[in-house]
DNA sequence: AAATAAAGTCGAATCGATTCGATCGGATCG
DNA sequence: CGATCCGATCGAATCGATTCGACTTTATTT
């Protein structure tokens, strides 16, 4: 009978408490927050009202509205979050993010770029966005964003006017590998890039991909080839993962016409490459040379030659900018380094 | 000098659209939301007000309070998000979930335990929350979050009032990888464990596990080799990766009272032991039987004798609990059962 | 002892929307 | 032609807290 006495239905409320505790709704929120001064007897008193009640604190909703801030970083990710999760470079990212976004104890909130009717983009309640490996409806989700006033952070997206850009240089990086490989004498070289477009379909890289192609990250990396090479074979992996690599592997390496050297657009593709190759007999590097990017670290047997990228200091500067766009300040934007690691899977073209 | 004429500093809200379109308030939310009937004239006068106001649509924060609802679900994992994220169940568990709960339009709030002064469990704005892969302040979020009236659902956790069990029969499956190493005449076994307490340190299992451990799926499982076994070594991993896969494989076959079989409690620490068996010089199966769990289906060469557990469908079923639960459903738990999937790294223990 | 400062508490405005009940004009029905 | 009903719109209450300025007390200074 009194468990029912003093309110109506559902949840307690801060208003309920005070009225228990015989103070007024302002002192009972200055005692659970903190700010402001409360002698220590009225703030016991309010907590024993608040235990009494089975009050279990200040709604987080209530306080959204009130503070203007919900404390939810989006992370927005165009693919299906089991895609996404595949890439041990996006976790490392999401990694570096959480480090620095946690300091200001933000959460993370994951959003994926579908979301059509979804609740996403133009209605979650965040202060602010990352955009992570977007594409195809990139433009489209950043005007919703902008729309709504968003602080956004990009990373390896185009620049676009009011998102803080987070960059690799790609192009530059992919002009390294590949003049590796000339240097090394390769004159037939295939290249196993990420996903071009929002469908994932695999398949040979078709002459008028320029054309269609959406994702900034592959578009890079493929044109960096290109700066060395003036035509190479390439072949649109489905995902960036070892079975896809197997898959883009044999695609591009059975056949009389073979390349001797095959650069993967990330690590998990290079090792698929290599696993294609022993299917096929081939030796590595003595029949084919092959190249990964990332530095993912992936235990395979072979001490691949890639390329570093640091990608948990992507995530970090990623949240330092949300850090202090929050802060009111203009972040600069920032670009990162890769450096070259030459490991055991590329050599001399055979002869 | 316009610009500024119809409102004060900020974004404008829905009573300066209101304002500016010359209707009421609540005619402007009927219009954006749809919910009621509007005039189409009227409907583009407030259109066209928030259009030249700048206007965002209503503030998600607000419509949170409001409604009670914020559209976030939150999922609680123990780890690190980094930790969290490389383990392949973890993420298959969490596509499903998105899959489930992206129906409703809903969004995954992702927290850790540690969250003391961080936003974490005590003050999130969701709807909601997943227990994943939690275990030592199990019981201390558990009541945070029931006192703050939250729906709960846990996957794989010790049952407890009020929160939803997702379940997995580990101790049943793990029996019956031990019994089928038992057929093959293996007397000398040993485990590779998951982490079995917060502290993810590596090293022999000890004498007293049970008194210490606190990972519900780690402790089942042993127990059910325990349930076949009377003896056996353990290793304790650091995580679930290759990596310490191989660190406990050298550590449990280099030695000369080498067990004959070893069974891991996933597949990653499975390769990982094979990987370390096989810089020992000792075949698999010939030398060693190795049996991972999971079905994770990781590239290695081998085809893993494994238990294949239905992780995608464990996140759906949370999910669908969820979604049941704010219909104000009450959803019934749910036990998964495993498929023993028997591949080439098992075999006859040697003589 | 009067003046000033400081601590503690309270009232009321505010954040930005949703939603229930009331109102009003016009169309339909009998 | 009067009664009824429905579509469209509006007013006002509500969600649950935060925060600023004002008002009491009590302590300190001169």
């Amino acid at each position: 009978m009194s468990a029912e006495a003093s309110g109506g239905r559902g949840r307690p409320n801060l208003a309920a408490v005070a009225a228990l505790a015989g103070v007024s709704r302002s002192t009972a929120s200055l005692a659970f927050s903190g700010a402001g001064p409360v002698a220590d007897a009225t703030r016991a008193k309010v907590f024993a009202a608040a235990e009494q009640l089975n009050y279990g604190g200040p709604d987080p909703r209530a306080q959204s509205l009130r503070r203007g801030r919900s404390g939810i970083i989006g992370v927005v990710m165009e693919e299906r979050v089991r895609d996404a999760f595949r890439d041990p470079m996006n976790i490392a990212m999401l990694d570096g993010l959480a480090d620095e976004t946690g300091t200001t104890g933000a959460g993370l909130l994951l959003l994926t770029e579908t979301g059509g009717d979804n609740l996403g983009i133009a209605s979650a309640p965040m202060d602010a966005v990352v955009l992570i490996g977007c594409s195809t409806r990139l433009n489209e989700s950043v005007a919703i964003l902008r729309q709504r006033g968003m602080p956004m952070v990009a990373v390896e997206a185009p620049h676009m006017d009011g998102v803080v850009a987070i960059d690799l240089r790609n192009h530059d990086a992919s002009a390294s590998i590949a003049q590796h490989l000339r240097d090394f004498g390769h004159t037939r070289v295939a290249v196993v890039t990420l996903p071009l477009e929002q469908s994932h379909l695999a398949g040979p890289l078709m002459p008028d991909w320029r054309d269609r192609a959406t994702a900034e990250v592959s578009i890079q990396r493929l044109l960096g080839v290109g700066a060395v090479y003036d035509s190479f074979d390439g072949y649109v992996a489905s995902a960036s993962s070892i079975e896809a690599g197997i898959q883009a592997g044999i695609a591009v390496l059975d056949g009389p016409e073979r390349p001797t050297a095959v650069i993967a657009q990330s690590d998990l593709l290079a090792i698929g490459v290599i696993r294609a190759a022993e299917q096929l007999a081939l030796r590595v590097p003595g029949d084919v040379s092959v190249v990964g990017f990332d530095g993912a670290h992936i235990e395979s047997g072979y001490d691949l030659t890639t390329m570093i990228q640091p990608a948990v200091e992507k995530g970090r500067a990623a949240g330092r900018a949300i850090v202090a766009m929050l802060a009111g300040e203009e972040p600069k934007p920032v670009t990162f380094d890769t450096v070259f690691h030459v490991g055991d899977t590329t050599g001399p073209a055979p002869r």
